[in-house]
DNA sequence: CTGAAAGCGCTAACAT
DNA sequence: ATGTTAGCGCTTTCAG
């Protein structure tokens, strides 16, 4: 059928070792005798089998990434650069959406019992405790992303430092009056980020309302979502207190639902209430988001980085990397009450 | 290492033939002897070696996908419908962003590599002339989502049909000076809507100014952006022309951008001008916009259904669908000036 | 019905 | 330096 190393072997009168020694830029070939191969290859228009490759030398080349289903920028933007970072270095990446934790148990067993990835990254999702002990004993490739277990490599995004620069940003613009719509509190981000708010006000030497504050009931992607940025400031304003100078978002996507809302009773960004929120997806430009940028691409790098470094040594000691997010200003928090669509 | 075949058949006392036809479900193997085998292959925890099968099988069960680098929710909500459909049939999907047609054929070819894949699907990018004559001669599965060649299987959306129904509910809603925000017209969709969009207008006997329509000359993305909305609308408003009592708007992410443009100008939707725009993601609910409805998931599940089936029956004819996109009314167009937040 | 054996295409250890 | 050979783990004839 398709043209094999013995079809190169028997063209250029070489045995197929010479020539899987050629294709591998292993030494000990002669120049010419590698000239000669290399062009019969070329003629042929070979291609080598991936499959019998991975079987002959026990590694496929290739990683899998499990990643929630109810797919956002966020999870988009990392996985960019984990696909560029991978294509570069001629690895596959796999993907697996995962509805719910028995699924992520169901691709972990997929992915890894054997041969079929040399790796997984697992993003956001908790990994199974089932999973724990076996993985760790076998010493299976896995880097966590955007989600933690001490006995793997993960990368984590320090929520608990980014909350508390957007809270300083919006103490040190004058406002005292502060609230915040958060997330549901099921997810450690969102917990994270609410004890750092809390915290640095606190630290301020701050007091505010406890109604101030609207955690998320919803369970869809765990309440980072429009709707539930929508509904959560509608609650908060049907509380009837007085309504806070400023407002720290635990997304930009929820913050997006929250200028809606605020539209909608003719509250306006940045004159009446100031607005900081968390992220900064490709989106938040676009609405003029004062947020947190999380270095997505950069996380989708190092996660392939990580992940090459621990195939080839298996038993360096596990390591976690933080990335802070940095603030950055637009015109929703008012520190620059200049509306600039265009930024780059 | 890892449990194999052979480790089964020892320990069930049988040849490794029997191991497989067991567990390939295969006929001629006593429910007696398959117990056995299976308890056996239980107890080990067996995994059966992807690559070793695909090796011996000539079938790998995997598909790749090659998509624009810049990925938008039209693709994440395909890429969910193929995900779907391929995970419950087993294969798995590899994918491959693609930042420019040179890069396309990178991945075309890597995909294609002997045995790596047992086809491509092909997202909204062109295919490479030089790849037609030698794919359609070795008869490789591709499948061409949101594009299109004559030789190759391909899944569409109806362009025309969908901008026709959207100006005929603007003409229905009574409106007769109409505007379009289209995106680049180096885009096929975007010229096809447009073109639909006259044809109608024409056929309805309405004439519009020429200066009504605002076609972006955009690079990213092709204009379907919200900055690219933004910008067409306030090109637009610059002309100085009546302003239209309507508008259709070439994608949903350009809406927003519409939108952001009215606003700014302190012009109503739907009360001063009804908005209909083309593709209904995700966000477009969130924005209460009337739009023309691709069934995305569908369409990722189409692909992957008439994939497989091209890999059942290389030889039979090439088959193109396109799926005719429905009218979804929200408050945009005014035909329902209720705000609608929270739909399903 | 089932065991044995021949590949699938390639790598790597072993000869020469 | 290069040819030969033994697997990698599984499927699939081919005998029996």
């Amino acid at each position: 059928m398709s043209v094999t190393i013995y079809d190169i072997a028997r063209e250029a009168n070489v045995g197929i070792g010479t020539v899987s020694r050629v294709l591998n830029n292993s030494a000990n070939v002669t120049t010419e005798t590698r000239e000669r191969v290399i062009t019969v290859a070329r003629k042929l228009n070979y291609q080598p089998h991936a499959f019998a490759q991975a079987l002959a030398r026990k590694r496929s080349n290739t990683l899998s990434a499990i990643i929630p289903f109810f797919t956002n920028y966020f999870f988009i933007e990392v996985l960019q650069g984990v696909q560029e970072t991978l294509s570069t270095l001629g690895y596959d990446l796999i993907i697996h959406g995962a509805n719910n934790q028995q699924q992520v148990g169901e691709y972990l067993q997929r992915s890894m019992r054997k041969g079929r990835v040399d790796g997984t990254l697992l993003f956001s999702l908790e990994l199974p405790e089932n999973f724990v002990a076996e993985f760790a004993q076998k010493k299976v490739p896995l880097v966590l992303v955007d989600t933690f277990h001490p006995q793997f490599d993960s990368i984590r995004v320090d929520n608990a430092g980014g909350a508390t620069i957007a809270t300083e940003h919006l103490l040190s613009l004058g406002h005292r009056n502060i609230g915040m719509i958060n997330a549901n509190l099921q997810s450690a981000p969102a917990r994270e980020r609410l004890a750092s708010f809390r915290q640095t006000l606190q630290q301020a030497g701050v007091t505010i309302p406890e109604g101030n504050i609207v955690n998320s009931d919803e369970q869809k992607n765990d309440g980072f979502s429009r709707e539930s940025g929508f509904r959560g400031m509608m609650e908060f304003l049907g509380r009837g207190l007085p309504v806070p100078t400023a407002f720290f978002v635990s997304s930009d996507i929820q913050a997006i639902g929250v200028l809606a809302a605020l539209r909608e009773r003719n509250i306006r960004v940045p004159e009446d209430v100031a607005i900081v929120s968390f992220d900064d997806v490709e989106l938040a430009k676009n609405f003029d988001l004062t947020t947190m940028r999380q270095p997505m691409f950069k996380m989708g790098e190092l996660a392939v980085k990580k992940m090459i470094e621990r195939i080839e040594h298996p038993d360096a000691p596990v390591s976690s990397v933080s990335f802070k997010p940095g603030l950055v200003i637009r015109a929703s928090c008012g520190a620059n009450k200049q509306y600039v669509f265009h930024e780059q």
